[in-house]
This record gives structure tokens, sequence and C-alpha cells, in this order.
DNA sequence: CTGTTAGCGCATTCAG
DNA sequence: CTGAATGCGCTAACAG
């Protein structure tokens, strides 16, 4: 093997060993003081021995070693499409939290809702051994998750996997993006934003079509025209929410008032909506989707619907904490978490 | 012990032993042709039947084995304040493209920027045995990482540390806040906004300082009054600018503008402004720091000092990889990235 | 209460 | 070209 390394990778890391033969005990005694088991007791001056040997050699378990032998890693992972898109820090946040209370490191990976990517962070996580995973999939199928679920790793997902999923123990935390959708849909309509255009990513993610159908249907309900006034940008970002906002800005008839698939397309459509010199909401409205941090400080304030990305972190750490520390087992669940339409200045 | 683990937990993955008695090799063999050494050269044959035998079984290397053995475990970690400020996802998906490009898997810790959080999260890197750690930290000092970089581990750090390193192989990237914060006061009192106002976040952290200084600096060129219009949130976040814009409002004299700290302060303060029915920038001005990705999509679009987040991370994350490699071996580094004003509309 | 012993799964000598 | 043997650092029986 090539010697790739600096000489100071080398230096040893003192081990339990080491600090038996400082403490003048045995590597046994200084598991035990480590791991404090109950069932055994060490008596207060071995112990106050190790204790010192054990801070003056400045020893550190070897999580490795540990893992290898408890079988444990005491690391989670996370699996969301694009940490660049606002409401998926507060998402990680809310994870991160609990992780953290429980002791626990997360690692986090980017798919950006490709399913190449995701399976790739998939076997990532299979040869790293998190001991469980919360994962927000856009590709995935619950046949994929089914070998880390063999394998006793908890799964959480987050959002309706495109194919339903067995009686695994794998669980699930979503909010009815249809409901949601068809609420603000019909707020819009209600209020007299007609005719009312959506504007949507590329539709090659099952799950992200929820929103569309909602729009569909109260259209449909409404005897309104359907499609249209629909346009596609091709990611669910500002640029995306630009590129479709311009389209509709160029066709007839022109939307009263736009849907944006999420809040980052509502964002970029109004500044395609001001560039043309037009204003938000007196000409054209707009209202996204998700309420992400900033969608509140925004001129106008932005009318959206909030999924309080923070708090689904949370809850779904905890779901995956609770079989993580055997205090739910069984049947897979299905947490439906509530969503709240938030009326502001942009529509 | 108690058990607390579900039954499938225990349903043990299949290991190279496994998979050579089904190939009919030794394990030995099963680990070459895993590892690809070129010393050695294994039958094509031979190889096959591993390779058959390996997806027959969904066999997956066990990544706590192999680090202990290779005292590698490919994962770096990144320790940043708060991944809900919109600068650090940028940030760290510049680190996650390029650990991703290396194969290897990211730990994120938020900090909070405060340090008994920080020295936790330090230690819990240790005993994860991370090959390498990109720090962001506020407190810390140089002396906190030397049991890492003793140990052979690589240590990158973003910005200025509150203790100059030593000769230790550590590694400086940074932006020069001190200049930029000047050219940006600079621009906005040649502008003939006067007088200047500033937010900034509590100082207790040494490290944002720099754009404070710079504030005073410049003021003190222009023979302007120290202090008076300097207002202090408690965090560095919206919340804080508008705490902070409100004491500004509520007092005398009113500035003709202010230069916020970081952009999410200046969106808060942005709002408070707005709130007291005044309009940005024809009434105040405002100017931030770091160009998040939503600052140009403001309405009015924000005058703020960019950092390229994204490029700060990768090239951070190329530092490190270039130890991990041992494409450079040698002393600390300090890297000094470039920033640039963006003049827009908000000042 | 403390020490001896045996692996966890893998990479790596060293012999054949 | 392949196999047997060794040990990475640690936990957990099991004895004393």
């Amino acid at each position: 093997m090539i010697r790739t390394m600096t000489d100071s990778r080398n230096r040893k890391r003192p081990t339990q060993d080491d600090v038996a033969r400082i403490a003048g005990v045995s590597q046994t005694v200084v598991s035990l003081v480590l791991n404090d088991r109950s069932l055994v007791t060490i008596s207060p001056e071995t112990r106050q021995r190790v204790l010192t040997a054990i801070d003056e050699l400045g020893y550190v378990p070897d999580g490795s070693a540990r893992s290898l032998r408890t079988r444990k890693t005491l690391i989670v992972a996370s699996l969301i499409p694009d940490i660049t898109n606002p409401f998926y820090p507060a998402f990680e946040r809310g994870i991160q939290d609990v992780a953290d209370a429980n002791d626990y490191d997360l690692i986090a990976y980017n798919t950006d809702g490709n399913r190449a990517k995701e399976l790739r962070c998939l076997r990532s996580v299979q040869r790293a051994r998190v001991d469980g995973i919360i994962a927000t999939p856009f590709q995935l199928t619950a046949e994929d998750f089914s070998p880390l679920i063999e394998n006793g790793v908890p799964v959480v997902i987050f959002g309706e996997l495109v194919s339903e999923p067995a009686s695994t123990p794998l669980d699930l935390i979503l909010v009815d993006d249809y409901d949601a959708a068809g609420k603000l849909v019909t707020y819009l309509l209600d209020r007299g934003y007609v005719p009312l255009g959506m504007i949507a990513a590329s539709d090659d993610h099952v799950r992200r079509e929820g929103r569309t159908a909602a729009y569909r249907r109260v259209l449909a309900e409404w005897a309104a025209p359907q499609d249209e006034l629909l346009a596609r940008g091709d990611d669910p970002t500002e640029a995306g929410g630009y590129a479709a906002m311009r389209k509709l800005l160029a066709g007839s008839p022109q939307p009263r008032a736009v849907f944006a698939a999420n809040d980052m397309m509502a964002m970029g459509a109004m500044v395609a909506i001001r560039e043309a010199g037009l204003r938000v909401p007196e000409d054209i409205a707009v209202a996204g989707f998700d309420d992400i941090p900033v969608a509140r400080l925004l001129n106008p304030p932005l009318t959206t619907v909030a999924q309080f990305p923070e708090r689904l972190g949370r809850r779904a750490a905890e779901m995956l904490f609770e079989r993580l520390n055997g205090t739910f087992t069984g049947a897979g669940r299905r947490l439906e978490m509530p969503h709240e339409l938030k009326v502001r200045v942009s529509a």
C-alpha cells in the first residue's frame, strides 16, 4: 500500500490497556468504570485511580472498536433532497436536537431527489452501520429500504412513499399535502383570484404531485379550465419558480394569482412579477407552500401553508428513538402532522 | 443488560466468512477482491464466484470492523453554529459535495456558537473517530483542537481563531471581514447615508467583532460619533435584528441607514422599519453581510457583501482532503477568500 | 469486587 | 494465486 498518511496519523492513541497499566488495574476494570454497569460495583478508590489515569493520558474511547463490539454506532442518518432549500435546515435542526439529547450524532445526506444518489446514500448508510435513518425520499420505494429493515435498522420516512409500505416496521410521518393545498386553492378562489395559475416543478417526482392534484381538483369543482395556467419550472427552486412565472406572464390569459408548489418557487415568481413591472398582490397575488422561515419576512409577507419543519424533524426523530430505545416495537406507524393556512399579504 | 432491542436487530448480517463459504474460497480472498489490491491478482473465475456470492447474500462490508482495522472511518465532521442561518446550508452543501466525491460521509454538528456545545461536539468527534473536521468555531481556541491534531486528524477552520494557531498543521480559510465591512461602510457613507447606524449581535463572540470594528474605524475616519447608533440584538438572527432596529427607531438621532452584521439581522431590521411605517431605502436604507441566497430576492433586494458560502465550503473541504489524501503535508495554511460588495436596492 | 478469556468483522502479514 | 493465522480496541461472560 502506498503511504499516503502523514506520520502524525500513526501516533497511537492511548487505549484502555494503557489506562489500565497506569492505574494498576486490569483493562476490564477500565471498561467497567467507563460503562458504569450497575451490576458490578467498583471500589471508589479504584474508580478514582482509573479516572485520573484516563485524563492524564487524555484517553478517549475508540468508537469503531466499541461499535464493532456493541453493534451500535450512536449515529443516525438523515436523507434529504437539498439542504439548500430552507425547508430542510429547520427539519434537520429538529432531528439534530433530539439526536443530541440522545447522545447520537447525525450524518446528513443530500440526494437532490435523484434516485441514483438516493441509492448511493442508502448503500453508504448500510456500510456506515448507522443505527437508524430518517429519510425524505423522492424516488425510493419501500423495497429499497427493506435490506435496512431486515438488519434491524429502524426507518422513519417523511412523506408518502412511492409504494405503500408492507407491514414492515417502517414509520411514516406526513402532512396531508393534498388536503392542505386544496384549502389554500379554495381560499384563493373564494377571495376572487380568478383565473388562478399554478407553478410546479417537473412532475417526475410522484410525491410532489399531491399539491398539483389538489389544484386540479378544486379547479374542477369550480368548473375552471384545467392545466392551461399550470406552468412547470425544472426544479423546485427559486430559479424554477422564476422561469415558470415568466412563461405564465408571456402567455394568455394572464393569471390573477398563482399558487406555487413551494415557497422558494413563490419567491422566484415574485421576482419575475416585479421585474415585469407588476405588483404583488395588487396585480398578481402569490401564494406558496411550506412557510419557510423567511416567508413571513418577505415584502409583502407570503401567504402560504405552514408545515412546521422543525417540529416535523423533531417528531420524526422521536419516533426513531422510540424504536432505538425499544420504547416502541411493533408495526409501522403512520403519523399525520397538522398544517396551517397562513394568510398574509401576498394573497 | 436489559433487552431493549427488537428481535430483528439481532438478525445477523452476512460476513466475509459467509461469502467465503458460499464461494468456496477463504475469507482472505473475499477481502482481496473487495479491496482490489493490485499487488495480488485473483483469477477471474474466483473473483466472479465471490462477486456472485456477495450479492446473493446481499453482503455489505461492516464499517465498524473495517474502521477498526484500517484506522479510517470515511467520515468527516463539520461543526457550524446553526444550520438555520441560511449562510450555513450553502456552506455545508459545498463540503458535502466534495466529501461525496471522495466517498466520504459527513457528520454535521450545530453548536449555537456556544462553548459548552462546541466542546461536546469536539468530544463527540473524537470518539466517532472521524478522519477530519471542518469547524466554524466561535469560542474554541487552537488548544481545544490540539488533541485532535495530535491524533493526526486534520482540521480546517473557517474564520479567525480566538487564539492564533501554533505551528500545528491546522488550516485556516477566511474572508477578511474587517476589510469587507470597511468597504461597505465607506460605500454607505460616501453615498450620503448619514448618520449611519449598526446592528450587531451580542459581543461575546470575538470572531464576530471584525465587522463592528470596521464600522468603528470608518466612522472614526469620518469623525462621526462612536457607538451612539450601535444597537445590539441578542442573537445574530432575524429576531435579534428586529429587536435592535426597534431600539434604534425608538432612540435619537434616527439613523439614515443601518449596517447589519449579517443578512438575517438585516431582514429583521427591514421588518421593523416597515412596521414603523417607513420605507427602505427611502427613509432608512439597510445593508447586510453574507449575501445569503435570499438576499437578492428580497423586496427591495438587499445590498450586502458576498462571501460565497458554497465555494467556501468546497475550498475548505478541498484543503481537508488534500491532507487526508496526503496530497499536502506541512505547516498550517491560511487561505484568504475573496468577498464582493453587492450593491443592490436596499442601500 | 477484580482479572482472564473470548470474540465482534475485517485487512494483512506470511506460507504454501 | 490462495489460505491460515493474527490483532485492531473494546465489551461481556465467566471465574476467582
